[in-house]
DNA sequence: ATTTGATATTTGATGCAACAAATTTGTTGC
DNA sequence: GCAACAAATTTGTTGCATCAAATATCAAAT
């Protein structure tokens, strides 16, 4: 025992088990946080103007944070500069819709044919976990808390293809058409049309047929447009 | 003449033969495209440390705009946070060459797909200019010219599928990996493999062959890819 | 009453100073 | 030499004042 002093415990502090932190607190990080959120909500009204100083009042910053989250979110598509001096949430027209559901069958095919092939038990339990919860939020008729589990279904799978890129690409995409989503209420829940979609999904990946796991996303997705569809024009 | 002076010369200002100017002729916007084109010609070495301060005094100007084209770049994987104070120009491994091609497949192939049903003989008289360039450029071994006409083929063909938002996210994954295609010169030049690709396509749109351009598309993709697969790791 | 023009207000852009955190450099002790 | 600690410097963040441009308000004229 102690026979060996002399020899560290780790040779060096990329060996030890541990991630490193992320320290993204910063307060313009935090207010990109929570204005995205915000419009994913559906708090804003489309085409509501957005000035720098009214968000940064809200938020109980100055201007630059503020400044800092309008112009992220403008540069992936979650707000639009609408003239020389406004920025406005975008309203999702059937143009803008038919061109994010047609890049998001593509990326999240691609997503979710790879995460076939990644899949672990313990994640298929969780999946199964998220699909319940979609479940008794419909049934307790809590809207807002089934598109959050299904949000988090989707993405689950999607992370599961590790590829960190694609899924932040496809976050972008799910961001255009999240405050549009909250409009389709109560349809969506009496209808529950993504349930067998998502059962599809699910035994696609526990079989690993990734071409079953693809088509099943692909149904879900153009599920999901023709009811937005009707909501737009 | 003059027999009606009361009548309007224009109706309303709708009516008037002119296009708005649009006016982003900001300084953060100018730094933003500054600082990318830069990086897209490799003018940075990979891992290379980018502070705000060198940026704004590089372009002088002041640190704000250069910290919003620094932002925007992290915000589209132009660059990335390497640890809490340090924002480098990211190193193109394997594993990240491995999902952008695979995220271009897609996403290329679907703009491609598109604009062969959207094609006009004015865009392929353009494409065959721009073809005789690549080649007059590889010619004379001007290879940046040569990259900088190969971009604009691509994306004058992306550009006709009339998808805006597909069109940003294609370049956001080319600016990816331009800094490693410098570094392929002059192998890229004596090989001259894309040209057969580029023909095809072309072929393809002359007879509106959504699948043969795609194909096309795809393999011109996959061909670079092996070129820099050689140089990553 | 509607339109035109001037005035006032709002707003994004920009620069800069202050601060805190992180890094680098220098120094000391062994 | 080298490891450990401290001082100095670098650096991102944040807030704010200022400016010019855009928008809104309002009055006068036709």
């Amino acid at each position: 025992m102690f026979s060996d002093l002399t020899d560290p415990i780790l040779k060096s502090a990329a060996e030890m088990p541990l991630v490193p932190i992320d320290r993204q607190t910063s307060l313009g990080e935090l207010a990109y946080a929570s204005l995205k959120e915000a419009i994913v909500r559906g708090e804003f009204s489309a085409g509501q103007k957005l000035t720098v100083r009214a968000v940064a009042q809200a938020l109980e910053v100055s201007t630059t944070p503020a400044r800092d989250a309008i112009m992220r979110l403008i540069g992936e598509g979650a707000l639009v500069n609408a003239g020389p001096k406004t920025v406005i949430v975008p309203p999702l027209t059937k143009t803008a819709l038919d061109e994010v559901t047609a890049i998001r069958l593509v990326l999240e095919a691609l997503a979710a044919k790879i995460a076939a092939a990644n899949i672990s038990p313990e994640t298929i339990d969780k999946l199964k976990t998220l699909q319940s919860q979609i479940n008794s939020a419909l049934d307790a008729g809590n809207y807002s808390a089934a598109l959050k589990a299904n949000k988090a279904f989707h993405f689950l799978i999607y992370q599961t293809a590790k590829m960190p890129r694609l899924t932040t690409m496809i976050e972008s995409l799910w961001v255009r058409i999240g405050p549009s989503l909250n409009d389709l209420y109560p349809e969506f829940a009496t209808s529950r049309v993504g349930v067998s979609n998502h059962m599809e999904a699910i035994a696609g990946l526990e079989s690993r047929d990734a071409a079953r796991v693809q088509a099943a996303i692909e149904k879900d997705i153009r599920d999901g447009y023709r009811r937005l569809a009707t909501r737009v024009e």
